[in-house]
DNA sequence: GTCGATTTTCAAAGCGCTTTGATCAACCCA
DNA sequence: TGGGTTGATCAAAGCGCTTTGAAAATCGAC
């Protein structure tokens, strides 16, 4: 049933029938309510590809996902972001276009999604410092929203990020406080702008207490199981081994502590883990009392709240660009203890 | 940049370019070329509305996503699996359309998507016993492959499934060689078709062997960590606890492990565990040797499988839907071994 | 009843593409 | 030299919608 069918059938002009269906207020309420009676019971909805060709919109917002054989963007945070800027653009009539793309060609995918009119609008994932795509995407014209920041670019862009220097500053004093000296800091790459910032957090904890921070106890990398049992091993297995670990994710946790409990240790009491917590929706950190410690901050809503941001944005692309700090929580869980030989 | 100023610029009409552009035949070399190079010069991409209004056809493909207070299916598989269907649609030309949708408005979701012409196909996921979703799809007259199958659904439709029953009672097998007797089941979510049969294959190799099934050692949830975690400590706190677990995801079986060593025993000696394990690219069951036994089938290759099983339906209608069954393989890690008191 | 103002409805153009049917030029063979 | 083919290009219609500008219907006041 199209347009044309619905308003021969009503013997209205397509005219009367769209505005009706629209919104508009030049309609008689009598002939609104007999054209709204009438597309609902034949199960009408505007051809979305014939009213964005009409009106220049698209009505869909593109993620565009670049996979490599290098790094692993398709991660579970990836999924409830997802599903929580899903929520928003469902409720506002929007579509989520994903773009899975070889991450040499991303660049391209964005400019393709803009000339073919695709969407309306981006967002921006997993930012690097200094990001090239951020520039990109100002130039291409289109509305977007970054989820984290990039330090070093200058342009005004819009952007929504958790303050991961004090989460991380706030969980380095936090094992200071528990006696806590050889803090080991593993963390995704640093080449990911919420990385860097977390490091920096970390580093100035511990210098403000007076703490010289060994290299040797900090690792960037993936933040898979297996990255994250590695890295711990191989500290644990060192000289002077650190009496605690910050990881930048729940499942590099989980192989820190399988790294602690192989050795015959106890998280928790012979071992700390703080772990950011990003309140996964499958991945859950524990139930009443959290298994770890944690600086936790929904990744979920961080996706509702950057896709409200981006459709203000495209409902009103005029003035600077909106941005929001969130704060993660600090929460307290099983994972962490005085350090040992202080009880 | 479109059509008609690049056939303005040419010199010639939007016939000819669009045909040259599309690889028609009725067009001389020399001026394809031209044309084709002044379409890159000016980065011209045709409208894909505007196409797809002319041509009746969306190149998109939907993948509707129910959110719901209860179940989570925004689950780690799930980013996996579409990453691995985006590959093929964008290698293909084809735009991935995510829906999510508050469960209750699923049917309807569908029923939008088609009416709005948005896309040219489905994908549906997670499918239960008896899904009434695969007749609503049957119905709605698009091209759709269940990632997954259906016990009781008569139509004929195109699947592609991982032989759980099968992969199940492997695992079984395995388990009770290795002189088990008392092995629990931790179990997805039965009302999902594929938990349904996996303990079907359970169920029929104990029987095979026979082995008296125990209702106790039987859970059946969401496939979290903490539902791991708990299903195993109670089975575990009990009387005549389990020697063995068969879980369904590696991250329950995380969960499982963390039971098990909570109470000072070590997986793999005291106790051992096989998981099936979808092979997630961000949470890889160890690197060398695996640290979980499992039954491996990549999700993220069905994503891709399924993705091509659905273009190809596009392409051609016709002819009874096809069905593709994987087989899981069983892959030995560090969680297994002899039941106690058989070394 | 009439006239101007206000509602309400309509016809038609246009969004950017594909595709049908026609035109025009070039070619071949009788 | 002319008519039938073939090859290359074009003008125009149409996809289903929104929106502009005009027309028709209704209303209030005299």
């Amino acid at each position: 049933m199209n347009l044309r069918q619905l308003s021969d059938l009503l013997g209205l002009s397509q005219t009367t029938v769209s505005r009706a269906l629209n919104g508009y207020p030049e309609v008689k309420p009598a002939t609104r309510a007999r054209i709204e009676a009438a597309a609902r019971a034949h199960g009408y909805r505007p051809n979305m590809r014939a009213r964005g060709l009409a009106t220049g919109r698209a009505m869909a917002i593109g993620h565009v996902i670049p996979v490599s054989t290098q790094h692993e963007i398709v991660n579970p945070i990836f999924a409830d972001f997802i599903a929580g800027a899903g929520e928003t653009y469902t409720a506002a009539g929007y579509d989520l276009l994903l773009s899975v793309v070889p991450d040499a060609d991303e660049a391209q995918a964005y400019r393709a999604l803009k000339a073919r009119g695709a969407v309306d609008g981006f967002i921006l994932h997993a930012p690097k410092t200094d990001d090239a795509r951020i520039r990109l995407l100002g130039d291409i014209g289109l509305p977007f929203v970054v989820h984290g920041r990039s330090s070093g670019v200058t342009l005004d862009y819009g952007w929504l990020d958790v303050d991961n220097r004090r989460a991380f500053a706030r969980a380095t004093e936090f094992l200071i406080d528990l006696g806590h000296r050889r803090i080991a800091l593993i963390n995704g790459r640093e080449a990911l702008d919420f990385a860097a910032r977390r490091r920096a957090g970390y580093l100035a904890a511990l210098a403000a207490r007076g703490i010289v921070a060994d290299p040797a106890l900090m690792t960037s990398d993936e933040m898979t199981e297996v990255s994250g049992y590695r890295a711990a091993s191989a500290m644990l297995e060192a000289g002077d081994p650190p009496t605690a670990f910050l990881t930048a994710a729940l499942i590099p946790a989980i192989g820190v502590r399988r790294a602690i409990e192989e050795r015959g240790l106890k998280m928790g009491r012979d071992v700390s883990v703080v772990t950011h917590d990003d309140d996964l929706s499958y991945l859950a950190n524990g139930d009443d009392v959290p298994i770890f410690t944690a600086t936790r901050s929904s990744v979920r809503l961080a996706g509702r709240l950057a896709a409200e941001m981006l459709l203000a944005r495209i409902a009103d692309p005029a003035g600077p660009a909106a941005t929001r700090l969130l704060e993660a929580e600090l929460i307290v869980g099983r994972s962490t203890g005085p350090a040992p030989g202080r009880g």
